[in-house]
DNA sequence: GTTAGCACTCAATAAAGAAGAGTGCTAACA
DNA sequence: TGTTAGCACTCTTCTTTATTGAGTGCTAAC
């Protein structure tokens, strides 16, 4: 059944309403508003209509109407208006994003911060997995002290490096990584099986004479830095903004979501799984739509950020449903944009891979 | 004024008592214990001495006692048993910080994690500033793409590592290397001057003939990089155990703390101004001993942890007023002694710088 | 179709009373 | 003289009972 015109603008007033006050709001305020020229009279058998329709619902017979779901859903997608960031709010997000900027990790972190600034809610990201990445290049350095850095670069410019004790010469380093680089440059990560590292391995054993001992924790510890590249980063943000919120008073249910936005593997199902898109990358969930008990009073809004095409990964805003949904889609929108923008302009490829 | 033997034991009973249960001990309470063998009445006569002495704090008349800072400062210094943690806990440590660890600022992270799992407290670790170490080596990694990274050793062997957009080819990559270890290795990182920079500038564009656009941008960066060694970073852990307990019942205060944990400065300066050893490396501030207000109802339990002689930084437990001190202080002191031993081992040499 | 009016509901607040924990003091006891 | 039983007193906490007020739903009139 088709929603009237009327009842539409009313329900947008509920909901804008209830944005603002986190109250249940009665017909009368609605009325005083006087965009209608309706009576709360009036109002009243209109929400009563919507209520039947199940867009609204009632915390007790003698309260006002909050928005369910399917109310916020359809305020969602049919009903918000725009929100339109100021000149000077981009300005400033762009140059807190750009400030200092080398590497992509830096970049996402920040734009976390910047999300949960702006928006003043939390923040998730969740940082590429790069099994399907190319692996362009890997250097070993011999940091001296016994310590060697492995670094790995990927086709699409991501850096991961990690520090080994182990003692091995000025030569056998760069012998080794030439062996490294002849064999696995080039390969998409996913595809480097045990066995290439096992011929490696033999291979530093047999012709270049390298220590087995050394050659052992070297590959192991190679095999480990890329077998972790499939592992999808997260990094949560400003999650003590919940306190704020009366919808968190209750230290409990305060700390039942702070206990569920610590687990990692909680986060990176929660964002990943967000597909309910309803523009250019942006999806949005809401209560219960979001399958974890734990976010049932609250909305997830998603955006992608992307390398040239590629999708890297996503940034989510965790907010109290009544969250200020227009604001939020808008920032993450932006945001996004200027992560492209800035990758552009770091890695000035379109990149794939 | 001298507390004599009766009324110390009192006072261990009710302090006792209260980190148990966060309620106001009464003298029925104490007298039930029967580890005295005295009536309530007598529990109260000398309830009544100690909190004319300052030990004790009634919240109104009908209440029970409960500690005051100076009560708790007394059971500290005085009176607490010593703790003594399990084989198998500490045995679970040692693993739980062993564990692949390479670098300092990973193992102290990880030593974080293990205090606040240990503790359920929330737990603070300033890294180490570096700007009194030694630059043991700079090494400059040309990772393609118009990447290059620059990793600064320390001569007790903390990395550090960033990566700056510019472009360079591989040679001029290792020239400028040479030139770096050749004027900065061996000196202590708050002797580089600005000059020290310049110099290398001018040698590298006149003599070396790299560009100027990269070289200003590369010393640039080295200087930042440098200048950055004295910057302590402080990694916070389990800030949200603070909901866990009836202190911060109260939404407000929760969010006060949090906002207090949030800021890097309070931290540092909190945990840098912390000297009130009680044994090795133990600091333990009470209440408005800590000079911020909003720890007023908390204290900090503080260890060192060093490399050799040479002191790093801090790890520091903040919880209620109330927490268990004795149980804090064996798993710092635990944790410390051990990051000692596997720094020894993964350096295996005596670091001064 | 809209609205004024009114009875009704129910949470939230306030006020009053009861219960209970704990104290401080006094007087008796060993 | 130190210890303890006993009791009046205090003050919080819990429970109960009213009171208020926001808001609804329905009816009847415009």
């Amino acid at each position: 059944m088709e929603l009237s015109d009327r009842k539409q603008k009313i329900l947008q007033a509920i909901i804008d309403e209830y944005i603002g006050t986190a109250e249940p709001v009665g017909s009368r305020a609605i009325s005083k508003r006087n965009e209608l020229g309706l009576s709360s009279a009036t109002i009243r058998n209109e929400m009563a209509d919507l209520e039947d329709m199940g867009y609204l619902v009632k915390p007790h017979t003698s309260a006002g109407r909050i928005p369910s779901d399917s109310g916020y859903r359809f305020y969602v997608n049919s009903l918000m208006q725009r929100y339109q960031m100021s000149v000077e709010a981009v300005e400033e997000l762009k140059n807190a994003l750009a400030e200092r900027v080398s590497q992509l990790d830096v970049l996402i972190k920040r734009a976390s911060i910047v999300a949960s600034t702006l928006t003043d809610y939390t923040t998730v990201v969740t940082s590429p997995a790069l099994n399907r990445s190319t692996i362009q290049k890997l250097d070993l350095v011999n940091l001296g002290n016994g310590m060697l850095m492995l670094i790995i670069v990927t086709r699409s410019g991501l850096i991961k490096n990690r520090v080994l004790a182990v003692d091995i010469s000025e030569e056998d380093t760069s012998r080794l990584q030439s062996v490294f680089n002849e064999r696995l440059a080039g390969r998409v990560a996913d595809e480097i099986t045990l066995e290439m590292i096992k011929e490696i391995e033999d291979f530093a054993e047999t012709e270049l004479k390298i220590p087995t001992k050394n050659v052992i924790a070297i590959l192991n510890f190679l095999y480990e830095a890329i077998d972790d590249l499939d592992e999808t980063e997260v990094y949560i943000n400003n999650a003590k903004s919940i306190l704020q919120y009366p919808e968190f008073s209750d230290v409990k249910k305060a700390r039942e979501m702070m206990d569920f936005l610590e687990n990692k593997e909680n986060l990176v199902k929660l964002i990943g799984g967000s597909k309910d898109e309803i523009t250019d990358g942006v999806g949005i969930k809401i209560g219960a739509e979001n399958d974890f008990e734990a976010l049932e009073n609250s909305s997830l809004v998603t955006v992608d950020y992307r390398f040239g095409k590629r999708v890297l990964g996503k940034i989510g805003v965790i907010g109290p449903k009544r969250m200020n949904y227009a604001k939020v889609i808008a920032s993450l929108d932006c945001i996004s944009s200027h992560i492209d923008n800035i990758l552009k302009q770091l890695y000035d490829t379109e990149g794939e891979g």
